[in-house]
DNA sequence: TCCAAAAAATGACTGATGGTCAGTCATTGG
DNA sequence: CCAATGACTGACCATCAGTCATTTTTTGGA
């Protein structure tokens, strides 16, 4: 009999279930604040068997940062699919990158909280089924913009002596330290400094191009 | 009698003792996982001395942070000081930023743990005059790169029709993203990917180079 | 030198929360 | 119908941030 896809179906429905509570009861009352007991209370579970499903708290906040991450993907492969050459690939996945930013920003937020999780917890993840599913997708994301720089050395839209795994990171890290700043205190710099975040954006891809250009 | 004044200075002290204490526990045990207690221990006081230096764990970071910005600050105004025109200021300042983080690396995690606590935590803080001039000192920062920029622009090293403040922003939001992103996985991304981080240090500037030049 | 008030320091305590475990309850396949 | 499997749970534990009533130390005047 099929009863074991079917459980197997189950147990990923009770597990998408628990993420579903998780994100509400994160914006309801707050990441940091939400507890444990809020999240199974909010999927009608015991504690217990929430962490049947997740076997500490971080791997929530992973659970969610791969949900997003997937629907980060889908955005960037359609933003690559936009644009005719390499380098304006790029800026395209860069403008979706922020768009996903500011769509979701609890899956964005997730991003930054996995990365203040000390090494030593990563250990005890790594082997996990999930965390490497996890990864992949990750890898998956990087590699639509990896793809569009191959591309762009190719098509002599961005210059050719450059070190494809190299520029990919950095337009990534240089990409998400302006994005956390814009997300986390975009507000507070428009209406106490003044400062137009449009216009501050816009110069960003712009020197983005500068500096990728041949 | 001086003896108001000694006590001040006093005060000061101990509260000094304590963060020694707290930069000595975090070293050892690292940060997530020492508690007030440990602190406490290590700067042979009972717990709730520390708190009443401390009215709370994030001051302690907010404190060490602080010690370090004040370092920061002295590094940037000799690198800036070092540099004859606008642009080189800026890149020797980004350069210095990377000393500082490798150099104090426990101070620049301090930025990444005060940038996680949620901003309702925030609010309780603001009106602290421990975290006024904490505000002050992260200004004092900013305020020499955003000197170079300005010089820069008169010099005509940096593109004149930019604005200061979003340049600044940005170079210093960018810088932020590629060094949390070579502090934490620098090491992984050498001996896993091979990748040489000190070729994509050095293509970071030139590419900030030549995004600031008119 | 003594004393009372002020300041500094503390140990015992509390509440919250992440995580565990022994055992219950429902489902399944024979 | 029954025994085995596995999902589920409530009671419990350990840890830790933060509090408070009380003690200890310091201070400045009599």
């Amino acid at each position: 009999m099929g009863t074991e896809e079917r459980k197997e179906r189950e147990k990923l429905r009770r597990r998408n279930e628990i993420l579903d509570a998780a994100e509400t009861v994160f914006a309801e009352k707050g990441i940091r604040e939400a507890t444990m007991e809020d999240i199974a209370a909010k999927a009608e579970l015991g504690k217990s068997t929430v962490y049947l499903y997740f076997r500490f708290k971080e791997l929530i906040y992973l659970g969610l940062d791969w949900r997003g991450s997937k629907i980060e993907k889908k955005m960037f492969e359609k933003a690559s699919a936009s644009a005719a050459n390499g380098l304006d690939k790029v800026i395209a996945i860069g403008r979706a990158y922020f768009e996903y930013a500011f769509t979701y920003p609890l899956y964005f937020q997730m991003k930054t909280i996995i990365e203040s999780i000390p090494i030593s917890d990563i250990e005890k993840v790594k082997d996990e089924p999930v965390f490497i599913d996890f990864q992949k997708v990750i890898e998956g994301v990087q590699k639509v913009l990896l793809d569009a720089i191959i591309l762009g050395m190719q098509d002599g839209t961005i210059a050719p002596d450059r070190d494809p795994l190299r520029t990919g990171l950095t337009v990534w890290s240089t990409s998400n330290g302006f994005l956390h700043l814009m997300a986390s205190r975009g507000e507070i710099l428009e209406k106490l400094y003044g400062v137009d975040t449009m216009a501050m954006t816009e110069e960003f891809f712009t020197d983005m191009r500068k500096s990728l250009r041949p």
